[in-house]
RNA sequence: GGUCCCGUCGUCCAGAGGCCCAGGACGCCGGCCUUUCAAGCCGGAAACGCCGGUUCGAAUCCGGUCGGGACUGCCA
């Protein structure tokens, strides 16, 4: 049988790394099986689903290289995979559901309601116990399931094992709303059933709605699908990772220049891991080796420390040209202007010494401002930690003097150059490149700085020492 | 309140009765390297919530307990 699973996000706010991962994991199984991955959109709740939610939604998806077989734009043999479109059908299966006896009108006002419940958890028992079929059988109001009462529902869960759930814990549940539209339940169900979907990967939160979907589903003569409830992600004060949580969308990672490979390779590991040893791996690797029923149970908290680290593995295993390509928007964005192809030149003899010091892409760029733009001020802890020292004016007078002595402007030339200065003024390199790093880069910490002496250019980088000298000791 | 889920280092994960006085990764601490910062290398601190039971033997099985979470809508 072959397998199918599908992603049905709601467009009513940016990708949720919460469903990211759910997408990511239904994604694995269905690559690991040669299944079907589908995407459906939950579209019910009109109010709030947006077209651009959708668009941005769909976007991340692809970003994240999860790309699907069947539904939403690249379409199928169940039609626009939408779920506004397929109202026509709810009601359907829910007439239908009556008419079989499964399910029943009810008119009763939410007062009416209330009370129920109110006098059902007053008694120490579930909310919906005395929410049961009514007398009257008047072709009104909203459509609840009946619950029947003979038996427990279980299912092996594929993550969490044997869940059992008593009928009178349950009670009968809308699936259509006295203005004819389809709850989530109803929908989702319907769409699950109709698209042959056989595994539902979903987030815990869904876990005490299952057995209304498995009694749905069978209500309607279906076959059961697998359920695997994924375990929650929580944020790093410990709480649910919510849309106050700064980082909850995933087009943030997106927008803030993280590789799609190293976030892939991140989330794939909240609840799941290849083996024992293996931190960094590719999709194809993680496609090899996943199953769901080798998730965990637990709930994740998510780490954007650890996600930093891992991206920055990712951008020193980037190769030299494909760095530079990433990184020129960042570069660019923090110069503040377009760069001509001089200056990329000269951007491009210290990439590799920035890559191997960059875990954020827009780090890169505030490395190298110093190449293009004469800063307007030092940083001010650097200046007052190196520059403040006893003879740092004498070392700048004398690097200016030697330096302008050298004529073929090279790394390598420059090097010895200073390195022997150095040693005949009985200075440590340590102490003595510092203050040259701050007055030319005007931070204490940079790229290294022979080869960032000769990327700035010689008339550059001498006239920045003097500047250096004039604000030590103004004149 | 009720139902269900979860409980191994600060965090993520490994562990499916002896290989575990518990392993890997991030982070943290120390050292090496070094031109600063990174990177790299070496080393370190750091956990089986608790109590019982089963067993020759339990992180692994069972019960209880405590703690956390989700759900409890004509939201999804």
């Amino acid at each position: 049988m072959t397998v199918r699973v599908r992603i049905a996000p709601s467009p009513t706010g940016h990708l949720h790394v919460g469903t990211a991962r759910a997408a990511l994991f239904n994604w694995l199984y269905a690559r690991h099986n040669d299944g079907v991955f589908i995407v459906r959109i939950d579209d019910t709740d009109r109010e709030r689903s947006t077209a651009e939610f959708e668009a941005d939604i769909l976007e991340s998806l692809r970003w994240l290289g999860l790309d699907w077989d069947e539904g939403v734009e690249v379409g199928g043999p169940h039609g626009t995979y939408r779920q506004s479109g397929r109202y026509d059908r709810y009601r359907e299966v829910a007439g239908q559901l009556v008419a079989g006896g499964a399910a029943y009108y009810d008119d009763r006002s939410p007062e009416e309601l209330g009370e129920l419940r109110a006098q059902a958890q007053g008694e120490g028992r579930h909310p919906g116990h005395y929410i049961r079929r009514p007398e009257t059988d008047a072709e009104v109001g909203a459509i609840r399931l009946s619950i029947p009462q003979d038996s427990p529902v279980t299912f092996d869960d594929l993550v969490r094992g044997t869940v059992v759930f008593e009928p009178r814990d349950l009670d009968d549940f809308v699936i259509l709303r006295s203005d004819g539209t389809p709850t989530y339940h109803l929908a989702s169900t319907v769409d699950d059933v109709d698209y042959e979907i056989t595994h539902v990967a979903r987030g815990e939160d869904l876990l005490p709605s299952t057995p209304k979907h498995i009694l749905l589903a069978r209500a309607m003569g279906a076959t059961e699908v697998s359920y695997a409830h994924l375990p929650l992600l929580f944020g790093t004060d410990g709480r649910k990772l919510s849309k106050r949580f700064a980082a909850a969308s995933l087009s943030v990672y997106r927008d803030e220049g993280y590789l799609s490979d190293a976030v892939f390779n991140y989330l794939s590991l909240l609840g799941w891991s290849l083996d024992a040893e293996t931190t960094i791996f590719s999709r194809a690797e993680a496609i090899a080796a996943f199953d769901l029923r080798d998730v965990s149970s637990n709930p994740a908290i998510f780490d954007p420390e650890k996600l930093a680290w891992m991206n920055g593995e990712y951008i020193r295993a980037l190769s030299p040209e494909r760095f530079v390509e990433m990184v020129t928007p960042y570069v660019e964005a923090a110069v503040g202007r377009v760069l001509g192809p001089e200056e990329w030149q000269r951007f491009g003899s210290v990439a590799h010494l920035v890559q191997e010091r960059t875990r954020l892409l827009p780090e890169a760029g505030e490395q190298v401002v110093f190449l293009f733009e004469d800063f307007d001020q030092y940083d001010e802890s650097s200046w007052e930690k190196v520059m403040a020292r006893e003879g740092v004016a004498g070392i700048i007078t004398e690097a200016r003097l030697r330096l302008e002595a050298v004529d073929n402007w090279k790394a390598e030339m420059i090097e010895p150059v200073l390195r022997g200065m150095l040693e005949e003024m009985g200075i440590g390199t340590g102490k003595g490149l510092q203050p040259l790093r701050v007055a030319v880069t005007g931070f204490s910490v940079s790229p290294p700085l022979f080869e960032s002496m000769a990327a700035l250019g010689k008339a550059k980088t001498l006239e920045r020492l003097e500047r250096a000298l004039r604000r030590l000791a103004p004149s």
